[in-house]
DNA sequence: CGTTTAATTGAAAGCAGTCAAACTATGTGG
DNA sequence: CCACATAGTTTGACTGCTTTCAATTAAACG
């Protein structure tokens, strides 16, 4: 007898941490009628000027938003980990006004359209949770504009970094000392308002004062109180949980 | 016996403009407890850090989320006009990430956070033309990144102009051809990430191209077709109501 | 009116972009 | 296991958009 984990488990996790939810939220959750999907790196899962009559829950890899300038610069506008509802957007817009994105290999979970709206109005806790959810989602896209608009290449970087690292330790994907990073420098451009070369250089500048060390894939952060001064961040847009101490 | 027009009137329509409201719902709205306060310009509303106890709505004047780095770069993350609700946010979320001031000589309604949370549980309509102002919120600060990451110094400063023109036209607010721009060239800047200095060149740049007259604070646009598009502006991301032809 | 705030302009400096090439991984097929 | 192809990273030289600094002009205000 297997013990399988349900895969809206990492969801409910990350609904519960701002609002505790009863039993029977918590059993509507997973009453939900979900079709699991795994995606190769980079296909699109919504993509701008659709009426989408689903949503997805990220349930493994990476994802993200973007948007496309006429002229085909793309800027990235938010990062998705395991656990993250995909497009509360449709909920209640019915036009995508951006793409979605998966960033490498992932498997989501595709709730229809009614049934998540159907959640959305079974309990006031569940309202509260969802809503929550899209706050703290809105508050990054603030901190993104602060950090695009008015921090140099290197701090801008190493903002990202910083967030990054503390969204997936908040979500008890990493620990705290350093994570697999899914993105390109392109990506990393992209999310910065950079080019490719300019993250090149941020990133090795990072590197040589000690702030970031990299292998592979992988990002570790020597001296994390002075990377975070360096990228002037604060989690406090993060809204992290209280129980942290 | 003098006409008076609720305070919270254009938040109704604000309101109402994506969602069809009940009777009761509206009933609800103007039973809400509102204190009106007037405030001089550039007053703040909500501080990073506080904790707020009320919510507001704008009643008339202008208001604009902002958010400073440790060394004082202030980023306007969005602009605030009459009918908008200005914390939502504070809703769910105790502690305020972003300040709020007010722009002109503003009034507002002060409500009572837990009027409001009253307000959003009350019916399921509520709760959906509430999120939706989210939402559509959301999706401003996400065309914002995009432009301030991804479009040069005139196009920004012209999809600026483009966005308030059009929401200020949707809200009833202004005639489309034209209206007063409540802005600082320093203003312009911290919002689209450039410095007043070239935000006043590209405003003249705009200008010799004909496609933006000055006259004090009021701006028209001779050209508007053309404008859009140096702006690449497009107003799907505002979410527009169907009902325009 | 005088005083303060905002807009305008010029010259010089700099951060980041562009272009191009070399280098390193990673993966594939023979 | 090597040859080749592809994707991603790294570097250098040069360009340019935007900033910085400073000074002047115009507008707003009491």
């Amino acid at each position: 007898m297997t013990e399988t984990v349900h895969e809206l488990t990492l969801m409910l996790r990350h609904l519960e941490r701002h609002m505790p939810l009863t039993a029977e939220d918590r059993d509507r959750i997973f009453a939900l009628p979900v079709t699991v999907r795994d995606l190769p790196p980079s296909s699109y899962l919504v993509r701008e000027g659709e009426r989408p009559d689903v949503c997805s829950v990220l349930i493994s890899g990476y994802a993200f938003r973007q948007k496309l300038t006429r002229d085909g610069a793309r800027q990235i506008l938010s990062l998705h980990i395991p656990g993250d509802i995909l497009d509360l957007q449709h909920l209640m817009l019915d036009v995508a006004d951006h793409n979605i994105q998966v960033l490498t290999r992932a498997s989501v979970a595709i709730v229809p359209r009614e049934a998540m709206r159907d959640l959305w109005h079974a309990s006031p806790t569940l309202a509260d949770a969802i809503m929550s959810s899209m706050q703290i989602e809105a508050s990054r896209f603030r901190e993104w504009t602060l950090n695009v608009g008015r921090r140099d290449g290197r701090a801008r970087l190493a903002h990202l970094l910083c967030e990054f690292a503390v969204r997936l330790d908040v979500q008890g994907l990493a620990d705290g000392k350093g994570y697999e990073l899914p993105m390109t420098q392109e990506h990393l451009g992209d999310a910065l308002g950079l080019t490719p070369v300019h993250v090149n250089r941020m990133l090795r500048s990072l590197e040589a004062d000690g702030l970031l060390t990299r292998n592979r894939r992988h990002v570790g952060f020597p001296n994390w109180e002075w990377l975070r001064d360096v990228a002037d961040f604060s989690d406090r847009y993060l809204h992290p949980p209280r129980t942290a101490a």
